[in-house]
This record gives C-alpha cells, sequence and structure tokens, in this order.
DNA sequence: TGACAACTTGTACAAATGTACGATATTATA
DNA sequence: TATAATATCGTACATTTGTACAAGTTGTCA
C-alpha cells in the first residue's frame, strides 16, 4: 500500500506532532503541560496546531467528555523519513555522513553509542 | 566576541546558503546551475533568496564588474550547530541517538564510517 | 558609440505559519 | 438545577516564505 504524498509539517507542527507521539494519545491540556518550559504557548495555540495536523491527515482525534483525544495516525517512522530526508538535503546536499560527524562531535554521544551503531548498519 | 543573535533560516533559504559555502564565492548564475534539476526555480527568485541571507547577515557581497559575488558571512560551523540543534528540538526532543540510530540503519551508511566516528567523541 | 546582454532593484502577491481572542457548548459540581 | 470550569469552533491577523515580473542600470563588443 503506497503512502499517499503527505503536505510537509511546519515546524511548530513536527513539535506539537512530537508530543502527540509520546504521549501516544493527548488531549490538547496534556499537550500543553508537555511544552518546554522555554517554549510556552497558549492552549489555543496548541489547539490550532493540533487541528492543522488533523487536517493534514497526521493525526486524528475521538471525542471522550468534553475534550478531544487526539493520537498518531502515521506511524512516526514515515514522518522521521521524510523530515530527515528534507533536512539532510538542504543542510548538507544529501549526505548524511557530516551530520553524524557533527553529531559525534557536539551531540554529547559516548563511544559506547557510536558502537551499537555498528550492529544497524546492514552491510553486503 | 560572542555571536550576535541570527535570525533563523527558512528551509528555502537554507538550501540557498548551502551552495554559496560550497562555492564558497559565488553569483546568483552560478548558484542557479549549481540547484539539483529537481529544484529548479528562477534566477530572479534565486536572487531575491540571496538578498534576503544577505539582509539576515548570513552572507556579505562585492560587486566584480556588473555582478555580484556573494560570500559568506558566517561560520558554516555556527549555521550548523543551529540548524542541527532546532532540528534535533523538534523532532527528537533533542535526543541525537535516535537520529544517529535511524542514519544508521536507513543513511547508506557503512560500518567503515561509523568506525571512523568513534574518533570524533571526546571521552572522558 | 550605440545596441545588446547580463545584472540588479523595486515591487508584488498568494500561501503558509505562528499566535490567539471571543463566542459557544458541555460537564461536573455546589 | 444554576453555575463555574473547561473545551471546542470559528475566525482573525500580522509575518514570513516561496516565487517571480518589470523596469532600470551597466559592462562589453561590434
Amino acid at each position: 500500500m503506497t503512502q499517499k504524498e503527505l503536505p510537509g509539517l511546519s515546524p511548530s507542527e513536527t513539535e506539537i506532532l512530537r508530543l502527540v507521539w509520546q504521549l501516544d494519545k493527548t488531549t490538547v491540556q496534556q499537550v500543553c503541560e508537555k511544552l518546554p518550559v522555554e517554549r510556552k504557548i497558549a492552549y489555543a495555540t496548541v489547539q490550532t496546531l493540533l487541528r492543522r495536523l488533523e487536517k493534514k491527515g497526521y493525526i486524528k482525534h475521538k471525542v471522550s467528555g468534553k475534550a478531544h483525544v487526539f493520537f498518531p495516525a502515521i506511524k512516526q517512522e514515515a514522518v522521521i523519513k521524510r523530515s530527515v530526508g528534507d533536512f539532510l538535503q538542504r543542510l548538507f546536499g544529501g549526505d548524511p555522513i557530516p551530520l553524524m560527524q557533527y553529531l559525534a562531535r557536539h551531540g554529547k554521544v559516548k563511544a559506547k553509542d557510536i558502537e551499537k551503531l555498528k550492529k544497524l548498519v546492514d552491510e553486503p
């Protein structure tokens, strides 16, 4: 089943979508609480972002009591693929190596973490 | 000397800025030629983007003949730091590990590349 | 030296984004 | 059951972003 073409995500939408994944099933309220302190935006704003995410097809909701409960409608993997791909293209022309190097140098990554990565690479 | 607060970069601006780094010193023309085939935008559009990048302080230009020659005004490293940081925050809440894992799995990265990364990690 | 080609400048404009108020509906509660 | 608290919905609106035309300017070459 081919994934239908999804509209792009704006930075703020991406941020909110991540919280929906994290919370799995969530209300506007809960998303607000989960926002990093240095990034407080109004309840109504979060609501708008969730509405737009739903309209774009990334999440759905069901009604529970008086509140809406939002949940993912698209696999996280798919969104990551798309987002990372775009980002890599823009900033590094698509080459993942410089990004990994940057992360290794400045990303608070431990040698042990790198070690584990090797298992993930599927080598011929 | 503390880096003064730079305005954010839009996706398209980032893309163009990358080409300016790559070409080091470049005209509008050359940037246009360097654009990936599947991403052709008009000369005038590239020009606008360069104008905006200059206004935001990322590049400068000098006049040479009748054309402007643009060149970076900010270290690539600084922009990468900022961009990667923002991206990581948005999509992964700031944790670089899932991103590295994703790249290792699907990023066409070789085990040999991973090996090299270990040298970059500054371990205590 | 005058016309041409290559550039820049000014301006435009629709769509997307970030942010949020006010009105209305619904649930729990005193 | 009246009311307070909590939600959603409709709407709004300033900016930013993506994209680009038209008009004016300036080296250049015949």
